[in-house]
DNA sequence: TTTTTATAGATAAAATTTTATCAAATAACT
DNA sequence: AGTTATTTGATAAAATTTTATCTATAAAAA
C-alpha cells in the first residue's frame, strides 16, 4: 500500500448485510420468528453456505433444524454495521439526485438521518418536501461546527468536489459519501466512500454480452 | 450454483473500468497522449500493479518507459465493456430518483441513452427538462415492442417491482438495471443488476468504525 | 424411545483477486 | 555508442472470498 486506503476485510459480506436486513425486517413484520440460510439464499440468489458464512460475521448462532432467530439477527447485524443510530449526516449539493436521497426509504430504514442540506439558494424548494432544513453553502463550515455530524453526503458538481471536501474536512467531518466522479484527497482521519453508478452499468453490460442466447 | 446467476469473472476489474475511462477522457481532452499505470493508480488510490492487471483485460499493450496510449486505451475499454453504443434504455418509474438519472453526466458519458420514460401521469413534468418522451405506464408493453430497447432502468416502488418486471420480460427486455430493493425473478435469457445504496453506506460505516483515532 | 431428517457449523478445498518480484524493453542521458 | 533509469509484462506468491464436505445437533416422525 503506497497510497493510503483503509483495509476492510469481509467487504463483500458487509455489502450484502443490508440486503439481509431488508429481508429479515420483512419477515419480522410478518410475524416470523426463525429463518433458514437456504431461505435467505433463495431470496438473495446466492448459495446457502455463503449466507451462513456471512451471518457468522455477526456472531449469531443458529440452531440446527430451526434456523436463525430473526430478531436476534436483525439487532446483531445492525450492531455489527454500527448503523442503527449515530448516522447523522448533512447533504451537500441539492441537485435532483442529491434531493432524491432525502426521500430514499432504504437509507432511512438504515438509520441515515439528514439534519441539514446545503446548496446555492436556488434549490431550497427541493428540501422542503422532505422537511430538511436548507442553508446556503457559505454557512457550511459555521453550521457543521455546531451540528455534530459525522457524515457528509457529497452530491455537488465534480468541479467543486475537492473544494467542498476541504471545507468538510476542516469542519471536522469524519466520513464523506462521495457521489461525484472525483477521487477525493482527504487526510488520514477522514474516510471516503465513492459511489459510481457507471460501474453498475458496466456490470450490467458485461452480464448482457455473456448472456447472449447464441452462446450455447 | 443451485440458483441461477451468470458468473462474471474479473468483476472487480469491470467495476473499475468506468473510473479509468473518466480519468483517461479527462487526459485526452487536455491533449495528453500517454499515461502510466502509476499515474492512474495515484488518481484511483490503488496500486500501480493493480492498474496494469486491470488494463491487461482490455488487451492493450503499453510500452516500457512511456506508458499506455490514452486514445487506444479509451477505445479499448469502451469496446471491452460493449457500452460505446447500443446502450438504449427506457426508464420505468419517474420518481425524483429515477428522474435524476436522466440528467446524470457519468451515465451519458458512458453511452446510456434513455429513449422513453414511463410512469403514472403525475410525473410527466420531470422528464420534460431532460427532453425524454414520457408515457403512461399502461403503454409500456406496446411501446417496447416498437422501440428495440435492450435495457430497462427500474425505479418504481418496490411493491410494483416484480409486476413491472414481468411486463418488461414479456416485452423482450434483455437487461434490467434494478434500483428497487426487490430481488427480481427473471427467466434465463434476461439479466439483472441490482443497485443498493445502503450497501455503500454500510461500507462507509465499516470504514468509520475501523478508522477511529483511538485505534492506535 | 428410536430413527429419520433438516439445518447449522467446523474444516478443508477451490476459485478469485490482489500484491510482489524480477526480467525485458525503451527512452533519455552521458 | 554505451549506460542508466523508468516502465511494462510475465510469473509467482499471498490474501481473500466462495464453495464443498462432513459432523453434530435438534426437531419431528415412527
Amino acid at each position: 500500500m503506497n497510497f493510503r486506503s483503509i483495509k476492510i476485510d469481509k467487504l463483500p459480506t458487509i455489502r450484502r448485510l443490508p440486503a439481509y436486513l431488508n429481508i429479515l425486517r420483512d419477515l419480522f413484520v410478518k410475524g416470523e420468528q426463525y429463518v433458514s440460510s437456504s431461505y435467505l439464499a433463495e431470496k438473495m440468489f446466492v448459495e446457502p453456505i455463503l449466507v451462513r458464512k456471512d451471518l457468522e460475521l455477526t456472531r449469531v448462532a443458529g440452531t440446527p433444524r430451526v434456523g436463525y432467530s430473526i430478531e436476534e439477527l436483525i439487532t446483531s447485524i445492525e450492531e455489527f454495521l454500527g448503523c442503527s443510530d449515530n448516522l447523522d449526516a448533512v447533504l451537500v449539493g441539492v441537485g435532483q439526485f442529491g434531493a432524491s436521497l432525502l426521500g430514499n426509504r432504504g437509507l432511512r430504514n438504515f438509520g441515515l438521518r439528514v439534519l441539514a442540506a446545503f446548496d446555492e439558494d436556488s434549490h431550497k424548494a427541493r428540501t422542503l418536501a422532505h422537511r430538511v432544513p436548507f442553508f446556503e453553502i457559505d454557512r457550511l463550515e459555521e453550521l457543521l461546527q455546531r451540528l455534530h455530524v459525522t457524515i457528509a453526503i457529497l452530491c455537488v458538481p465534480s468541479e467543486d468536489a475537492q473544494k467542498i471536501t476541504d471545507i468538510l474536512v476542516a469542519s471536522g467531518i469524519r466520513g464523506i459519501w462521495n457521489f461525484t466522479s472525483e477521487n477525493l484527497a482527504v487526510p488520514e482521519h477522514v474516510v471516503t466512500q465513492k459511489e459510481d453508478l457507471a460501474s453498475g452499468l458496466a456490470v450490467l453490460c458485461a452480464k448482457l454480452v455473456r448472456n447472449r442466447p447464441t452462446h450455447h
